[in-house]
DNA sequence: CTTAACCTTGACGTACGCGTTAGATTAGGG
DNA sequence: CCCTAATCTAACGCGTACGTCAAGGTTAAG
């Protein structure tokens, strides 16, 4: 029996710990398949690969496949808008990379305008949400409470019977 | 030249005023054919029916299918699940109903616990998503703040390159 | 009664988000 | 070297949530 499954894959001296495509699949509880087609779509950047071909993510990977997770259940967001999230994280790595070294103050400023009117943006549709969502838990609290008083009333014909 | 559309349909005295589906439609944003669908399965009861068999709904309709779009749009839960959530206010009306009616108050009672219980449920689901967007609301506006900063460093790099 | 606007029921088409084989290749213990 | 678990690509399938005709019937103004 040739068991596999070399879990982390050595970290070579104290480099990163690899995962195949079948531990993040566990860990992440998404399937390959899905992971693969996130990276068809975009949402994963294409990861390294052994040279065998066979896809070796990193720790940040996982975290990213969790984002995308919550977004779209949680959030009911689409792998367009996902994308489009993901993407804006990107840039602002991009920028983040490109801080100290070239580049002129003005088209940095730019960048950084450019990142900051994406994440306003996002903030906007996350407060749309929040609005609709606390409304929806007043609805809600309000019928609680309804319930309530219409058990009490319950309660206090029965004592009226029993009595 | 017949340009109909009676608009309101004639309150008959001082009934509902009845709307065909265009105008559900054109209130609410969504095409007939969704309309149609959300019948089907059964998002909506099916609704009166004209003579020659022309939809009629009432605001009570209108009002069920915006509350459907909020719930699938912003918070991204399915028809299934919204049905789900369809059902338990269906049920509640129902025990409005046949409140002072027949049944042994242990029986209604019993029908309240449900109703209590499936709201409850409602709520831990919202409460979860609340607490997800809250989370990626504070995310966001910690990066704005670095975005703040940053561009503050950079208008000092600036001024001092100026000085 | 005519006619334009509105509605009806099919029925097929489509975009999204994966599921599911199928057939081949690779990794690594024995 | 062999064997088997794990992975690979390619391609078709499926459920959801509608869009989009097609072919007709209904309504109400003129």
């Amino acid at each position: 029996m040739a068991s596999r499954r070399t879990q982390t894959l050595e970290p070579e001296s104290q480099e990163q710990a690899y995962l195949q495509i079948g531990e993040v699949a566990e860990r992440t509880g998404v399937t390959q398949r899905t992971l693969r087609f996130y990276e068809e779509r975009g949402l994963l950047k294409p990861p390294s690969r052994l040279d065998g071909g066979f896809r070796l993510y990193s720790e940040d990977d996982v975290r990213r496949v969790e984002q995308i997770k919550r977004l779209q259940s949680l959030l009911g967001f689409t792998l367009a808008e996902i994308k489009e999230m993901v993407e804006a994280d990107e840039v602002k790595m991009q920028i983040r990379a490109s801080y100290r070294k070239d580049a002129a103050i003005s088209e940095r400023r730019a960048k950084l305008l450019r990142a900051q009117e994406v994440t306003a943006g996002q903030m906007t549709v996350i407060e749309q949400k929040l609005a609709a969502l606390q409304d929806m838990k007043a609805n809600l609290a309000e019928k609680l409470g309804h319930y309530d008083s219409w058990l009490e009333s319950l309660a206090e014909q029965e004592r009226a019977q029993r009595a």
